[in-house]
DNA sequence: GCGCCGCGTTGACATTTGTCATTGAAAATC
DNA sequence: GATTTTCAATGACAAATGTCAACGCGGCGC
């Protein structure tokens, strides 16, 4: 599992440095189920995780209780809160788990440990930052010119794995769109 | 001029550094007419600008060539195409002064020596991205979840100054709606 | 000062998208 | 395995939004 997490940073900073364990060493791992709460808004994050396997969802309410979907991230990927985990305030979003999934998480305190002595594992954050920084930009200007017509062309071409894996409800809710929209649309693309 | 920048910076990292100076050194000033082309798509977007005073538009183009507008930056707000500046790769977004503005610009080169150097302008970097991406969090938040006219009540809400400084036309294409429509919603709010 | 062009507004209408209700299938629960 | 719940698909209709066109105003250049 740990394993996993190492080629991903080798893969980033290189594997000259023998501080990998030492970085490895703060992440444990935690397994949950479906549905599973990682997040509630409100809470402070007091975690950045890295998805070994299966899938969480980032969600807010809108005012009328609807669930949208800010973000879905797949095994490889990091997830979390970052705002409220930087700055350890309330969180605005909230996480679940929507499989199955097992994470390895690290906390506030070992990942301020790890920023002050392990310089390439800084440079690891300000890459995750800068790759967040860099999705969210992408999807305004996806979002803000795209017909539903063309945010589910867009859907299909650059995150297509995302259309088999998760829920139509959650796919409509993360493109911005109604579930009956995408249900009729998806088909004419 | 420079002294804007000057509070700007003491108010986020302390005064205590008399590397201030230093810093302030790598900024040139940079007068800019309305309509001024700062960054077009393509180009490798060579520096960082402090807005001293005016106004910077970053937009993209969408399949039909109607501008679609990500940010609007306004005095004392840092702007620049970051994704582009800190990978050195061509830009997908284009940055145009709408008003007659004063920049103060860092290079890349100048960037990368404070970043090394001087430990405090790292800080203001990293709060820089963080605040671009708390930005890009909340705006997507936003965009999928609220109709035209919860849009433009955020706006007046959020950022009411850009009403009254800049065109409808624009505001239109940052909220992702037709010229008309703001036209027609915005008495109802 | 005059003409021109861009912008904002407005109306009429088309299109897109959402809402509500229904159905059948699949999944979860017991 | 039966029951209950959730989900996807579909039709009918309503509402929101976009498109096209026309008009008037104001700024800008000549």
């Amino acid at each position: 599992m740990i394993e996993l997490l190492r080629q991903h940073i080798i893969a980033r900073v290189g594997d000259q440095t023998e501080q990998i364990d030492e970085v490895l060493a703060h992440f444990r791992h935690l397994k949950v189920g479906r549905n599973a709460q990682i997040l509630r808004q409100g809470e402070v994050c007091g975690h950045v995780y890295f998805i070994a396997s299966g899938c969480l969802q980032v969600y807010v309410y809108d005012s009328n209780y609807n669930e949208t979907t800010r973000d879905i991230a797949l095994e490889g990927q990091w997830c979390s809160e970052l705002i409220s985990f930087g700055g350890q305030k309330p969180a605005t979003e909230n996480i679940r788990a929507i499989e199955d999934s097992n994470l390895l998480a690290i906390n506030f305190q070992g990942f301020q440990k790890l920023m002050e002595t392990v310089p390439p594992f800084a440079l690891v954050y300000k890459q995750l930052l800068e790759a967040s920084y860099a999705n969210s930009v992408y999807r305004i200007n996806t979002l803000v010119s795209l017909s539903a017509l063309e945010k589910i062309k867009w859907l299909m071409d650059n995150r297509p794995v995302l259309m088999q894996r998760v829920s139509s409800k959650i796919i409509a809710s993360y493109l911005g769109i109604s579930q009956e929209t995408y249900s009729r649309l998806k088909r004419k693309v």
